[in-house]
Order: structure tokens, then sequence, then C-alpha cells
RNA sequence: GGGCGAUUAGCUCAGAUGGCUAGAGCGCCUGCCUUACAAGCAGGAGGUCACAGGUUCAAGUCCUGUAUCGCCCA
């Protein structure tokens, strides 16, 4: 037998067990699935290529693997894929800093140059994450591990984009987008920052066309006056009614521009005069389209003014022309006052740059279509969320969805498959690349841009499985059943895969989208590693264990929207390996010499083991209960009060007696403590993968792989109510016991006689035959039980349940002491009575409470009120 | 500005369809190196469940309002 040693330590067992699995195929789905049970497919929220694991990414796949790995125990084919997405603007964002650093530029380098750069930059660092992942103990199928810019998903992207363009959803349109000048694209709405931010507001006078005062302007952006085309009132203001249609001198610039009225304008804001510039401002755009304006567009991709601007500005960033033009205004005597002024900013989610509003060409993917059966699959019921609240905010979205702006000004991705012919202005779109202009045999060139990386993320749940060829993994495992993620991505991923799954394959992609909590630091900060705040998860592996950290962050995971963490949260789950390494190191000896291991026959058994039983069965059903409702942390809970709170603290407590002796008594108990802790490991599996296989292989060793056991089904022949009733009086005495003699400082190696009173012979009868229990677990040397009246003298007292426990304490009861103690409980007690008799003394609880309510109040009245009879004739023997 | 959520022990959080004598972990106090575990054992203290109304026989749980905080969207 080989020696455990005295603590846990995971780092040697965790490798080796992981290779094992691995190695065994046992995270391989079948290509054909034979289990009678079905499939059960989830789809990796695939991580960022450039990313390594954070603690979101160690909670999201420790719940994946949760439920993968119970699904696994439970005989179906389990799926579960791995990838990565190429994220063009990370990753671009990572290599342009490199290249910064050689003094280069992406544009100086080419653009195949730099796909060649970047993919072996991929190569590289690439993996990185699917490492973290395997310490995690991940369970994922790593023979399908996919990639969104390797061809399987390249074809399903050209396949996407192609449907979409032929049913007329997707388009060329010339619109303001949010343009980021670091990064050099255009970004879609969800990839912008909303903040607010202490900025000034500027007011300045634009003199009449025709001699006159003219107008003052307020603005948060005078460099960007450059591009005015109008200045706009709203129709409605007294103030300005006989300026509308009028023209005024736009300074700096020498033009005349007109005064138009539109209801966007709102009266309150700075002098109720705005300043129109429809190149540069989204709600400027719309004004200028009603009112068909000039559209100026005076700044480069890079944000520096190009030659629309006077030219004494052209050239200078953002903030040069902006420091300029106010300078230059006062000279003019133009500015009329500054004011401090809150103002709202859009910034770039990646680099943090400020956006810029800019007029450009994009393509678009119209939304209202697609977004209705996206809307209806919730609604019907089809897709579930849990919880539930999260179904408002994705309706909300989709109801209101505006198009997406798919092109992204970059190279790392899936350049556009649209061809245009210089011949004769053709426009290609196609799903093999033309060599030539079908119409005039003329020379192509592909549109220079890529798709946002989010349009072939969107298709992972069945680009993955080979779609659109009707390959076997498709037939197999799409639809897949559960998505895991966090409620920060439901439009970015969720909602977009949705609905491209029902446009694309007519199948919604999963049945129930599951959203776990967002963590926080211990402020209630948002964790980032930019903030610093971020912890590396491995760094607790390291010194925890994998099983330690998934037990917390499952222990964690409640109904609630997020929680905090930091590094002394993880030693919950480093105790609890712990706690089952030394009950198992424990319960090993005595398991040796056994040549049955099976369950005792009931009739073998004795009452704390049909106890242990029951509770086993009580916990394993309230793990599945938890489990339906995906409440993780009552899992979690669930596990550790049944082993750490009874089966440690009072099972195994309890028949050490027995254990020591040995013989067939001794052996009863140890196969009833090996049954339990077998159903234990199985149920604690899917949270703690590596301790459980660990200890299973060791208490069970003939019984193959734990991560491919069976899961324990219902065993209702285990429950057994009527133990469990004794027991807890057998316990309630314990207590009693121990309660006195803690409070009567009775030194723990001093062993104390007890008298106990119970309520009827049964019951006597039964304490009697569980002495060997009660000694033991209450240290006592000798009990007797004594019928109803014949209270022992100088004794403390604790009144439990139906039970009076007596301890009889000769010159070591301080008779002053035990007296005011029993005062105060019965202080309590009359309390609750009084309480009680209130309640059943109210005609309309009677009436309209339901019966088993009553029934139990009633019964609980009797109870106190037994109790505090008892107390209060201890109370007397005092004097 | 709109939506969502939170407010329960010193701290961090559970309390599904209203029936609780309100729980857990950590922390705290007392006593223990009792031959599985001091990452442990035993015993204990600690809460008018943010506030104000309301519904109900019954409210931490439902409704309305207020305050503070957080997240998301515009």
């Amino acid at each position: 037998m080989i020696e455990l040693a005295p603590k846990y330590d995971p780092h040697a067992l965790e490798d080796r067990w992981y290779k094992t699995w691995e190695e065994g195929g046992f995270f391989t789905a079948p290509d054909e699935p034979k289990s009678e049970k079905g499939t059960f497919v989830i789809v990796i929220p695939l991580p960022n290529v450039t990313g390594t694991l954070h603690m979101g990414h160690a909670l999201n796949n420790t719940l994946q693997d949760v439920l993968t790995r119970r699904k696994r125990m439970q005989g179906y084919d389990t799926l579960w894929l791995p990838g990565t997405d190429h994220a063009s603007i990370a990753v671009h964002t990572v290599i342009e800093k490199e290249l910064a650093r050689e003094g280069t530029t992406r544009f100086d380098m080419g653009r195949e140059k730099f796909l060649e750069y970047a993919w072996a930059w991929k190569k590289k660092y690439g993996g990185i994450i699917y490492s973290q992942l395997k310490r995690l103990g991940a369970s994922l199928d790593w023979t399908r591990t996919r990639f969104t810019l390797e061809p399987m998903m390249s074809r399903a992207v050209r396949e996407a984009f192609v449907t979409y363009y032929e049913d007329g959803l997707i388009y060329r349109g010339t619109r303001i987008v949010n343009w980021c000048p670091r990064c050099n694209t255009a970004i879609s709405d969800l990839e912008v920052v909303h903040e607010t931010r202490d900025g000034k507001l500027w007011y300045i006078r634009y003199p009449g066309a025709e001699g006159g005062n003219g107008v003052v302007v307020a603005t948060t952006r005078p460099e960007t006056m450059l591009g005015d085309t109008a200045v706009a009132v709203h129709p409605g203001d007294e103030r300005f009614g006989d300026l509308i249609g009028k023209e005024v001198v736009l300074p700096l610039t020498g033009r005349s521009i007109p005064v138009v009225a539109d209801e966007l304008v709102d009266p309150e804001f700075g002098t109720g005069v705005v300043k129109v510039t429809p190149a540069h401002d989204a709600a400027d755009y719309d004004i200028g389209r009603k009112h068909k304006l000039d559209e100026l567009v005076v700044m480069d991709k890079n944000a520096r003014m190009n030659e629309n601007a006077p030219a004494k500005y052209r050239g200078m960033t953002r903030e040069e022309c902006r420091k300029a033009v106010v300078e230059d205004l006062q000279l003019e005597g133009l500015l009329e006052t500054t004011k401090a002024y809150e103002l709202p900013a859009a910034i770039c989610d990646r680099c943090k740059t400020d956006i810029e509003p800019y007029l450009s060409e994009q393509w678009w993917l119209s939304m209202k279509e697609l977004a209705e059966p996206a809307v209806d699959v919730v609604k019907s019921g089809e897709v579930r969320f849990v919880p539930e609240r999260w179904i408002k905010v994705y309706y909300n979205w989709m109801e209101n969805v505006r198009d997406w702006c798919l092109s992204r000004q970059l190279w790392w991705g899936h350049r556009i498959p649209v061809w245009y012919c210089d011949g004769c202005g053709g426009v290609i779109v196609a799903r093999e690349n033309p060599t030539e202009c079908p119409k005039c045999g003329g020379d192509l060139r592909q549109d220079e841009d890529v798709l946002d990386t989010w349009f072939s993320s969107a298709l992972w749940p069945f680009g993955t499985m080979g779609w659109p060829d009707d390959t076997a993994d498709l037939r197999n495992y799409f639809p897949g059943d559960v998505l895991v993620t966090a409620p920060d991505i439901i439009f970015l991923w969720v909602a977009r895969m949705i609905f491209s799954a029902l446009k694309l394959t007519g199948k919604k992609p999963f049945h129930t989208v599951y959203l776990h909590p967002m963590i926080q630091d211990v402020e209630g900060r948002r964790m980032s590693k930019s903030l610093g705040t971020g912890k590396d998860p491995l760094d607790i592996v390291d010194e925890k264990g994998a099983d330690a950290v998934r037990y917390t962050m499952t222990m964690l995971c409640s109904q609630s929207q997020s929680f905090r963490l930091w590094e002394k949260r993880f030693e919950v789950g480093r105790n609890l390996t712990n706690k089952m390494w030394n009950a198992a190191r424990f319960l090993l000896p005595y398991l040796e010499d056994l040549d049955d291991r099976s369950l005792p026959d009931e009739d073998e058994r004795e009452l704390v083991d049909s106890w242990i039983l029951s509770r086993t069965e009580k916990a394993r059903a309230d793990v599945e209960a938890a489990y339906e409702g995906y409440r993780f942390n009552d899992v979690a809970n669930t596990l550790y009060q049944f082993f750490w709170g009874e089966y440690c603290d009072w099972y195994l407590e309890s028949i050490k007696p027995r254990l020591y002796d040995g013989g067939k008594a001794g052996a009863v108990a140890a196969r009833t403590a090996l049954y339990v802790f077998d159903r234990f490991l199985r149920l604690m599996h899917p949270i703690m993968p590596y301790i459980t296989e660990e200890l299973f292989s060791r208490l069970v060793p003939d019984g193959g792989y734990l991560i491919v056991a069976k899961w324990p089904e219902p065993a209702p022949e285990l429950t057994d109510d009527e133990a469990e009733a004794d027991v807890t009086l057998l316990f309630d005495i314990i207590r009693g016991v121990r309660n006195v003699r803690a409070e009567m400082n009775v030194p723990p190696g001093e062993l104390v006689d007890a008298k106990v009173v119970v309520a009827d012979a049964a019951r006597a009868m039964m304490v009697e035959a569980n002495l060997p229990t009660l000694f033991g677990l209450g240290r006592i040397k000798g009990m007797e039980l004594v019928a109803v009246g014949e209270r022992p003298a100088k004794s403390a007292v604790a009144v439990v349940g139906d039970a009076t426990v007596y301890v009889p304490l000769e010159g070591v009861v301080d008779l002053e002491e035990e007296k005011t103690r029993l005062e105060r409980i019965a202080e309590e007690l009359k309390l609750n009575v009084a309480e009680l008799e209130k309640k059943l003394s109210n005609e309309d609880f009677i009436g309209k409470a339901p019966k088993n309510v009553v029934a139990r109040e009633t019964e609980r009245l009797e109870e106190m009120r037994a109790r505090l009879k008892r107390t209060e004739e201890n109370l007397d023997a005092f004097g």
C-alpha cells in the first residue's frame, strides 16, 4: 500500500491525469455518435488568438467543462469544440506595435509581407491559450480545434457573404462610421466605448453674410468647423425665426453657409444655434442629408486635416488644429466665450483612441429582416436564456438594431469577396475567385477590405462543423446544446450567431444560452489586465491546484450578474481538496483487507450507515435539481456541505470505533463509507476532475477511469426518513453534551457521565443501541437512560429536541453560572412560545394557511412548550 | 436620458415558485498538536434582511416610491 502524503499536492498528478485522459481519447467525440442518450455539444466562446487566459476565461471554461463532463458520465456522446478567432484589430495592434519598434509600418511592408508576418506570429503565439486551458483540466476535443481564418471557416464566410448578398441583405453605402484613426479602420457601434469627460464648450460667432451680427454657435469640437456646411436652429425657436434661409460667414474659411431649421436641434443647448458638420458628426450627417447640404470631409484617415481645410491647417492633427483654430478665432475676436462642459466621448474599445465620426464607403449587412426570426425563436422558447432576465436585453437590442458595418480597412482577416471591373464598372460577388470580368473579360481587382472578425465568429456553431458542406459533423453535432458565455457579449456574438444560424442553416444554433456572472476585483471594478487588476489564474493553479480554482469558480457562480474575486477566495477550494485527500487517506487502510467491497445489505447496516446513505441520496437529488436550473453555486455548496459537514464531521467520526475494532462490523462500516465516497467522487468529478480521478483510482482500483464512469442514478431505496430522524436525535444529544462540556470548561481529555431523558421507550431503545456512537463523539464514559421526573442533582442540563441531557458534574459545575445559563435559555424559549401562540390563535391563520403549515406550527409550539417546561423544572431544582 | 441589477452577520455572498427558529465561507472569541486533515477539530458570539408605504393569515422573498452603488444601451 502506498502511503498518501498528509497534504494534497496537485502538481504531479494534474499533468499525469490530463495526459491520460487526452491519450485515452476521452475528449474526442466519435465521428459517428453511438450513444442511445444522444449527443451533447458546446462550442467554446472562441478566445481571441492574441489572448491569454484570464479569470473570465477560467470561469467560463470551468462551467463548460463541468457541463460537458457530467454529460459524458451520463453517457452522451459529448463534443466540446475548441478554437480561437483571428481578431483582426487585436492582431494588427500587436504586430503594428512591433513594426513601429522596428521603424516601419504595414504600409511600407505591403499586404503580402504583412500577412506572412501575421501568420508567423499566430503560429508562434496563437496556441498559448490552449495549453492554459489544458492546465485548467478542460476536456476539449483537440482533434477538432478550429481557427476562424482557416480554409474551413473561410469557406463558410464566403458562402455566408454571398448568400446574404444574393438575398439583397448586403449593400455598399457611404455613411458616417466610427473611424479609429489609430487602427485606421471603421469599427462597428459595438466596438466603441462611451464615456463622459470634462471638456469645454466654445461659443463662436459666425457673422452675417450680408452684414449684421450673425449668430453665435456653441460647439465642443471647434476644429471641425472647417467642415461646416450650415448652421441650424430649431424651427420653433422664436429667437432665430428671421434668420432661417439667410447665410452666415464661416470664420477662418470665408465660405458662406446657410442657416437651416431642424427639429433635431435642441434649443436648450448652448445658444440654440449649432454648427452642422455632416462629414464629421452622426447627427449632423442626418441633418445634412435632410437639407441636402454639402458633405465636406476635412480630415484624412489619420485624423489630420486634409486639403479641404484652409492651407494653414493642412497636416495638423485634430488636437493641433483645435488649438490653432481657437487661437485664430480669438485673434479675430470671434470667440465669444468658453465654458466648462462635460461631454460624451467615444473611444475605440481596442486602442482607446478617440473615435472620429467619418464619412466613408463601407459594406453593410441589413439587419431588420435577420433580426425578426432571431427574436421569434427566443419568444417562442425554442432558445432559452438562463437567467431569463437577459432576454429583455437581447430583445431591446434586436428590436432597435442598426445595420452592421461589415468592412474593416485591415489586412488580417477574410478579404471581402467582391471584385470590381475597371473596364465595364461591373461588381462581382462570388464564391470562387473570378479570374476575369464575366461581362467584358476585363481585369478585376478585389475589394481591399476585410470583414469584421465577428462576421466569422457568428458562423462558429456550424462553420466549425463543415457548413456549407453536408459533413458528418454538421449532421451529428449541429445544432449544439448550450452556449456558455458572459452577458457582455450578447450583442457582439450571441445575437449574431442566432440570426446567422437561422438565416443560413434554417436551424437555431443551440437551445440554451447560459449567461454567467462577470468577475470583478475586490473593489467591485471590472477585472482587466489593462487596469492591472487582473490576476493570472494560472498563478493560482500553480499555488493551489486546478481543482481549487475550478471549485471556487463554480461555488461563486450564482444567478447574479457579477461577483468579486481575490486570491484568498480560492482557499475554499484548496481546503476542500485537502479535506477530500485526507478523508481518503483515513479510509484507505480499512479497505485493504476487504474481500467484499460492495454496499452492505440493509440488515447488516447500522443506524448511521442508513443515515449517511439517505443523506447521500438527498445530496444527489439536490445536485441534479441545481444542474437543471444551472445553479452552479448550489451544486458546489451541496457537495461541500454533504462531504465536509455530514460525511467527514459525522459519519467518518461515528464509525471510527467500528473501524478500529475491525471484524464484520468494521467491514460493514468501511464498505458503506466506500460506497458513499465513490458516489460522492462521481458527483464531484465534473467540478474537481483531477483529485476525484486520483482518489477514485485508489479507492476503486478496478473501477476504470472516473472521467467515463457512470453518473449516479436516482436511488430512492436509500432514502430512510426514520433513520434521519433518529440520527438527528442522537446528534442533538451529542451536541448537547459537547455544549455543556465547552461551557463548563471540561478538559478535552476528561470523559464524562451523562443521563438522558427521552420521550418514549422506542427512543430509549434506539439510543441504547447506539451508545458507542454517542460515547465516541461526546467523549462520554457512561450513560444512563432515565425516566421522566428523575432529575439528577448538581448537573448541567441541555434540552435538545425532545430529549433532555444531564451531565452530572459534581464539584465542577458552578451552580450560579449554570442557573444563569438556564435562565437565558428559558427566556428565549418563552419568546418563541409566545410568538407561536399568537400565530396559532389567529383564526385567519388557521383558516387560510395550508394545513401542513398549520400542523407544523402546532407541532413546533408543543415542542417549544415541552422544552420550556423541562428547562423550568431544571431551574426549580436550583431553588 | 433609457434598461437591468444590487443593497441580508465585520467582509464576500446564498436564500427558485411568499410559510425561517434567515444560512455558508472567511474573519472574530473560547478550548484543543484527540494516531485522516492546524489547509484541522469542538464550542460560541454576531443580523429590527438599505429606507418609507402597500398587498397578504403570513413578506428577506410580491407591488409602489425614495436613497446609494454597479453594469449595459443611447
